[in-house]
DNA sequence: TAATAATATTTGAATACTTTTATATAATAC
DNA sequence: GTATTATATAAAAGTATTCAAATATTATTA
């Protein structure tokens, strides 16, 4: 896979609210996966289904400790996305010139109208 | 819907090859929905099922110019989003203490092994 | 007004994603 | 060794996405 599209697909994978709240918890450090049960309210294999899609993309990756599977973020990319996704905006971006009533405008380009 | 789910569902809507490349090109300016099927290889109305969920997801908007439908985003987080997917890492978040061989380590929290 | 051009909508089929339920595995404790 | 705990896997059922095909709409041109 090509990088933009592997890009693309790490977005799809995050795309999910108790993915992202994995993630989140994760940028905080190492959690096992009855601490995700705790803070998530979903159920055990549920939990280690989003844990399974989240490594085998290769977004985060665990270590043994006894019975207890630690997991801990690999994706450097996360971090970033995360934190860009709770960046307010004020404005939308400015509209191009046209009539806010009527919609209408002039196409900037060469096609017939 | 509350911002963080509205922010997390944006990322949902957003996460498609195509769209992201619908995206792209309106960073650059205002394009019609012909400008579209050139540059992307889709059928029109697959173009239009798109700029459609796009547009009703609040990401884009579009003014009239004869039969032209002109296409111009709306949505401040896109031009960030479409960096940061740019953006080079190189390389991952530093694994926490542990065996890169057995994958052992020990978890910092609370509970029995 | 009829024909054409640009775009949108609808429907259906295929596919992909998500969750639930049940069962399996592997490590520790008894 | 048996029971228990932590986690994983599999199968099935439900839900959502995606795209293609056909049809509709609207504005322009002839």
């Amino acid at each position: 896979m090509i990088p933009r599209e592997k890009r693309i697909n790490l977005l799809k994978v995050i795309a999910h609210p108790i993915r992202i709240k994995i993630l989140e918890d994760l940028t905080q450090g190492v959690r096992c996966v009855s601490d995700f049960e705790d803070s998530l309210e979903i159920s055990q294999p549920n939990v280690s289904q989003h844990l399974t899609l989240l490594r085998t993309n290769g977004i985060i990756d665990f270590f043994v400790d006894g019975r207890l599977k630690c997991y801990f973020l690999k994706e450097p990319f996360i971090p970033d996305l995360l934190q860009l996704l709770k960046k307010d905006y004020e404005e939308d971006v400015p509209t191009p010139p046209c009539c806010p009533v009527t919609k209408k405008g002039t196409y900037p380009g060469e096609r017939r109208r």
